[in-house]
DNA sequence: TTGTAGGCGTTATCAG
DNA sequence: CTGATAACGCCTACAA
């Protein structure tokens, strides 16, 4: 049986002696079609080996039943749990998810939205590339309303919602905490300023400092992508101190970041916390399982995905008051663990 | 402007007093249009603003430049690696990506096959649940000729290639490492017998026992979903054992439940290595990051997803002996780190 | 509760 | 190199 021709609504129709719109109707369980004649549809459907051309359902009804999800990177352990809860939300409402990476570039960034445009999803989530500038290319759905959500790394003079968390104050409390383990030269390892997540990380620090009345010195501050790398490159850049003038503490922006950083000071003979204190961000797997395990804030990446997805959907669904809210803030916690504690007992 | 109307390629070939025709074929660089008149159209498409409808395109060309890809969880370390090559060589040849998780679960699994079967994907990469018991949910895919890759996960005595290792060679010769350090009493925490990866690494491991002449004992095989909490799990059931019946070594099908056994270990005062001796299996981060770091299978899931992704496109592309090859084994590697090695020096 | 008619925007086919 | 025409399979008025 070579390529059998597709089997339409209106193979079904004419077996069953009905019209094509009625199938149609049948098969979506329309309300207004005989339980009987539905049920006959449904069996025919099987028999003939109906199926569904999303293609042309499509076309007519300018609806694709696809979500269009931008990420930074696939391969990250924070987003694969968001992901994980934007797929099970969004396949739970009949949505799936179309997902690409911009790997920290703008100019994927702008493709990719322009594909998932013209294979018109009908909504966007996104979390901006490390570089972009602009939002420019997010601008056509604005223009046809398709609704567009941010989640983590956001935009803050756009109109769209954006669903995040406290990052100055969790930032904050967290360089706070070292401040109260008696700790004076605190090093921050940043992200680029230009992303919300990590100019408000930096502000937090910054206010923390202030309030502690502590100078803030700028070469306390390195600003990297926050790899693995980063975080060896930012230990031996400590141990290049003389040791007057190093660190007693260093809260980085990321628990990948500050977790490197950590094993290679503890290499280097460093004791964790004794002679530095770590903290970290996000709440990794790894933060609980480097020893000393590492202090964080837990941000919790699943409820983030599950949020986002549900602010988008309330929006395509019209419901009220939907795409009312700019930002939804979700609840972080400092998480205490060995690494930035005094040791009070053995 | 309240909602205005699609620009199609007839308004452009208005536009240009051409037809339409000559529109569709100037848009996509079609080789027989002039290039005059290609730029022409390039133009007034940016003036008119146009943009193309891939799902009149695809009702047409019965095309959907999109693949699908159906994994266990889309929260894993490893899978985010996987799926970020396969993401990345997917977009260069023109092809998006739809990803459902099947959560381990038969039933989602097979709704998430039929869903894209509906969508029509121009083919489809997989690996399979924990729990599937068949692929019938894949024969519509087969029976319409759209290719279809196992990775990882894969199922025998289907006639689509697998991209996956040697996970028999690899546990025989991670187990071998063990018996090698003098280890006699070796646990293996395992996962399902009915997935591939699992049985091979139990083969593996049972083998590698007999060709040292120890006898395999069924108690010292703990079969779990290799999580967190089966690690957890398994360190305390060794540390109920009687000390003289305790295992040596253990084994674990991966990283996660290896290293989760050995944190709970070492914080009941278990020595590693001296007491008992472990390995892994990924090499993901954690294993690396764990004191003391972790013996382990280095799977590269970025060349497994690049490389499942290629053999599909390759199908898609009807290359010669695209197809022909049943089964593609990639080089994995032991990597021999201080959780399994005898002291040598302090 | 069911049917009729027409079009969604593109591309394949065949013709020049 | 360009054009006319006819599908692709479904859905939405409107009509019965």
């Amino acid at each position: 049986m070579p390529d059998q021709k597709e089997v339409t609504i209106y193979d079904i129709a004419r077996y069953l002696n009905l019209s094509a719109t009625t199938v149609s109707r049948g098969l979506k369980d329309h309300p207004t079609i005989n339980k009987q004649t539905r049920k006959k549809i449904a069996e025919a459907a099987q028999l003939l080996g109906y199926r569904s051309n999303t293609f042309a359902s499509s076309l007519r009804s300018k609806r694709s039943n696809t979500i269009g999800v931008i990420v930074p990177r696939l391969n990250s352990q924070f987003m694969s749990g968001v992901l994980a809860a934007m797929e099970d939300t969004a396949s739970r409402e009949g949505y799936n998810l179309l997902i690409t990476q911009s790997l920290e570039k703008e100019d994927k960034e702008k493709m990719n939205a322009n594909t998932m445009f013209n294979k018109r999803v009908d909504g966007l989530l996104i979390s901006l590339a490390y570089d972009t500038k602009s939002i420019g290319h997010l601008q056509p759905f604005l223009d046809k309303k398709i609704p567009v959500v941010f989640f983590d790394r956001t935009w803050d003079q756009s109109q769209c919602t954006s669903v995040m968390i406290d990052n100055y104050k969790a930032a904050y409390e967290a360089t706070k905490h070292l401040l109260d383990q008696g700790r004076r030269r605190i090093l921050h390892l940043g992200g680029s300023k230009e992303r919300n997540v990590y100019a408000d990380r930096l502000r937090g620090y910054r206010h923390a400092l202030r309030d502690s009345g502590i100078a803030y010195d700028e070469k306390l501050v390195r600003i990297s992508q926050l790899l693995e790398s980063s975080g060896t490159e930012a230990a031996a850049w400590i141990l290049k101190q003389k040791p007057a003038q190093r660190p007693d503490a260093v809260f980085g922006a990321s628990d990948t970041v500050a977790a490197h950083c950590m094993l290679a000071l503890l290499e280097a003979g460093i004791r964790i916390p004794d002679d530095i204190a770590i903290a970290g961000f996000n709440n990794d797997p790894i933060s609980r399982i480097v020893s000393p395990a590492l202090t964080t804030v837990d941000y919790p990446g699943y409820h983030l995905g599950d949020t986002a997805m549900k602010s988008l959907l309330e929006q395509l669904n019209g419901l009220p008051g939907a795409g009312n809210t700019n930002s939804i803030i979700l609840k972080s916690e400092l998480i205490i663990r060995a690494s930035s504690q005094k040791k009070t007992s053995l």
